[in-house]
RNA sequence: AGCGGGGUAGGGUAGUCAGGAAAUCCCGACGGGCUCAUAACCCGUAGAUCCAUGGUUCGAAUCCAUGCCCCGCUACCA
């Protein structure tokens, strides 16, 4: 049921600080087979996506390695344009948003925004830190999250409640770069009235079509909008309009490039872009599971109060794990698409092809090298492959190709396999479920596997070679089918299929209709091995490399591991008062103290700081205590705690800024 | 804590909305057959207390209640 209006398709945009890893492709592969499956039922679909350029962690990144952000940003950007060409994802333009077209674009569009009232400007309170001398926007800030008290960053509650936290609203801010108690100074800033759009979100929500996931969350959120601040205290980016020392929110930008990259598309290809966001049109973003919110709430917002056509579908992957681990890159829980997979020699489209069939497009998708070489052996060599194979071989080795047609047309259950087959293939579009895609067509093999078998054309060929051509002429029929059918998954390996099959043009320009067309008789090559089975040492070596990779992480967090707040609870550290310290006999280090911590008997401890400390200095001084030190015996004398100082040359003891009540807990 | 998505043979799934002979299909395992083909293909066998407990019903994977567990929003992220 495909749609007469003009169709753009988009993938979320990667974010240009790191290389294109096999989650990248969990989003980027289905929303390829989806634009090529549209192509395949006559349609002219536009598929554009870019680099997202602009943003915080960008910044930072970029100081850390002592470039500036557009060298990083164009690095990546250019990995990314060469790493989907080479897996075969074939974007109409492919662009970044920090071109002048997405600058123009922004600015424009916030302009819209303010002319239409929906961006006020107000004085908030944000961090600042007083030794970088800069705000602190978003990630830059750790604290404590005002609605329910758990350690937070500065743009969301990310250990306790989840909330999106507004600029300025986090407590007790520190600077994430140098730990510094940041300041808090008052600056203009620009909200955009998210609130206003509760009523047309509810509604449009009902609309909005796509996969369940997506959309179910996003009614959740639409019932409780805050407005949004649009604007950052940061050089990189979108200058907010009327204001050279702000630039707009990321999440701006980001997604306004969807419309920057259909213009540039449309300007290179002498095309109208207003007939997609202006006009009526079928927009379909496909996005990863992480920014529904983004995409479902915040950006029809946005293009409603800019006056822009809404998106209709929202494609939400699920996420991706390896070996049956979550994906972590500082884990080594990652598998990059260059230099992990088609640096090693495989072949794109077979991973193209796990990806499609793994499991359903929304649950977590499981990659795993073993299982990436049973499908492949089994599924694609053993049952696709060889079907092909078997056909084309027979019939070059008997009849020099495809033969004449003599008798009847093509049997009516071979029809009615492949018409099955391919309306399968295209309602799996209907759900954006591609496995039912994968699924429909190796079943289609494995019926024509068991036409074959079940014909014995082998046997035929002895006795009557007529019937013979005619099972020939229906597994090549088969033959031809699938590699029409498959061509979104495969497009490479179909192509080469549809040449051993001596077929005119290119599969990549072949309808689905086609697929049931009588196949024409006409001489064949002997066919070539279109799926080589894949041995066992090259995966070994590459679940050697990946856990190669996760050792050295974990060695790595070993060095310098990280605690949760819990461990931190398991230290008992108490403040209490020297009340009495003496030197111990034949030790030039250690002093015997005696220290109340509000508990009935003074706790006797050993410590380590004669050098340092007279002991006749000590007493009334306030210290900090290890209270639940497990007991230990020096020179003979028993230690019941620990006392805290700084090691400098020596030990510097640390106390109370002022003096407090013996016994107050330290957290 | 909240909200969303899940829990069906070793793995992946169908069926759940509209309840009906103890359950679909693919891969894997096992056995047999065949031989045109990449030791492939075909046929057959085994394997599931359908997360748990309670309820509704003549009948529950499916409906209701309660609980448990996993995942996402929520480092590094598509």
């Amino acid at each position: 049921m495909p749609p007469k209006e003009p169709v753009l398709v988009t993938c979320g945009l990667p974010y240009a600080n790191g290389k294109c890893h096999i989650g990248h492709l969990r989003t980027y592969v289905p929303a390829d087979i989806f634009v090529r499956a549209l192509r395949k039922q006559g349609q002219n679909p536009v598929f554009v996506c870019g680099s997202d350029t602009h943003g915080t962690p960008i910044v930072v990144n970029a100081e850390e390695e002592k470039v500036t952000p557009k060298e990083l940003v164009s690095k990546y950007h250019n990995h990314f344009e060469q790493v989907f060409k080479s897996m075969g994802i074939n974007f109409s333009f492919y662009g970044n948003t920090d071109s002048p077209t997405s600058h123009a674009r922004t600015t424009s569009i916030v302009e819209a925004l303010i002319a239409n009232g929906y961006v006020y400007p107000k004085t908030i309170r944000l961090a600042y830190c007083p030794k970088d001398k800069r705000f602190l926007p978003d990630r830059f800030v750790e604290g404590i999250c005002p609605y329910c008290g758990a350690s937070a960053r500065g743009d969301e509650c990310d250990q306790g409640c989840g909330k999106h936290l507004e600029p300025g609203e986090i407590k007790s801010a520190k600077c994430r770069i140098c730990g510094t108690t940041a300041e808090y100074r008052e600056q203009e800033h620009f909200f955009f009235r998210l609130s206003a759009f509760a009523g047309f979100l509810v509604d449009y929500l009902e609309t909005l079509k796509g996969t369940p996931n997506a959309i179910n969350y996003a009614k959740e959120w639409a019932k409780d909008l805050r407005d949004w601040c649009i604007t950052r205290n940061l050089e990189w980016g979108v200058r907010f309009p009327g204001h050279d020392d702000l630039v707009v929110y990321v999440w701006v930008d980001a997604p306004i490039g969807y419309i920057s990259f259909t213009e540039e598309w449309a300007a290179w290809q002498g095309e109208d872009w207003e007939k997609y966001w202006r006009r009526d049109s079928r927009i379909v973003h496909f996005i990863g599971g992480d920014i529904i919110y983004h995409h479902c709430i915040f950006w029809p917002a946005m293009l409603q109060g800019a006056g822009y056509t809404l998106p209709s579908d929202v494609v939400a992957s699920g996420m991706l794990k390896i070996e049956d681990k979550k994906f972590s890159k500082s884990r080594g829980y990652v598998v990059w698409v260059d230099e992990d997979y088609l640096a090693k020699g495989f072949h794109p489209d077979l991973l193209r092809y796990y990806l499609a069939s793994y499991t359903s497009h929304t649950k977590d998708l499981n990659f795993s090298w073993k299982v990436f070489q049973e499908k492949v052996n089994n599924e694609l060599v053993a049952v696709l492959g060889n079907f092909i194979h078997r056909t084309v071989h027979f019939a070059h080795a008997n009849f020099g190709g495809i033969p004449e047609r003599t008798g009847g047309g093509i049997d009516g259950e071979v029809i009615d396999a492949i018409t099955r087959a391919k309306a399968e293939v295209t309602s799996s579009f209907d759900e954006y479920e591609f496995k039912r895609l994968t699924d429909a067509v190796l079943a289609l093999a494995a019926w024509g596997n068991t036409y074959f078998q079940s014909k014995e054309p082998w046997q035929l060929i002895k006795k009557d070679r007529e019937q013979c051509a005619a099972v020939l002429r229906n597994c090549l029929q088969i033959s031809g089918a699938i590699a029409i059918l498959l061509e979104p998954v495969l497009p490479s390996k179909m192509e080469e299929a549809w040449g051993m099959l001596g077929q005119d043009g290119s599969v990549h320009d072949a309808l689905f209709d086609d697929a049931v067309k009588e196949i024409k008789s006409r001489a064949l090559e002997k066919p070539s091995v279109l799926f080589a089975k894949i041995e066992d040492s090259k995966i070994a070596e590459a679940e050697a490399l990946l856990s190669s990779r996760v050792k050295a992480a974990e060695s790595k967090a070993n060095k310098a591991s990280m605690i949760a707040p819990e461990d931190l609870a398991r230290l008992d550290l108490r403040v209490g008062t020297v009340i009495k310290a003496e030197p111990i006999k034949g030790s030039d280090k250690l002093l015997r103290l005696e220290v109340d911590i509000g508990e009935a008997v003074p706790r006797q401890v050993v410590a380590g700081i004669a050098k340092t400390h007279a002991s006749s200095a000590l007493p009334g001084t306030q210290v900090v205590l290890v209270a639940n030190m497990k007991p230990a015996k020096l020179f003979g004398v028993e230690s019941r705690g620990m006392v805290l100082a700084a090691d400098e040359n020596g030990a510097v003891l640390l106390n109370p800024q002022t003096p407090v009540k013996n016994g107050t807990k330290i957290k």
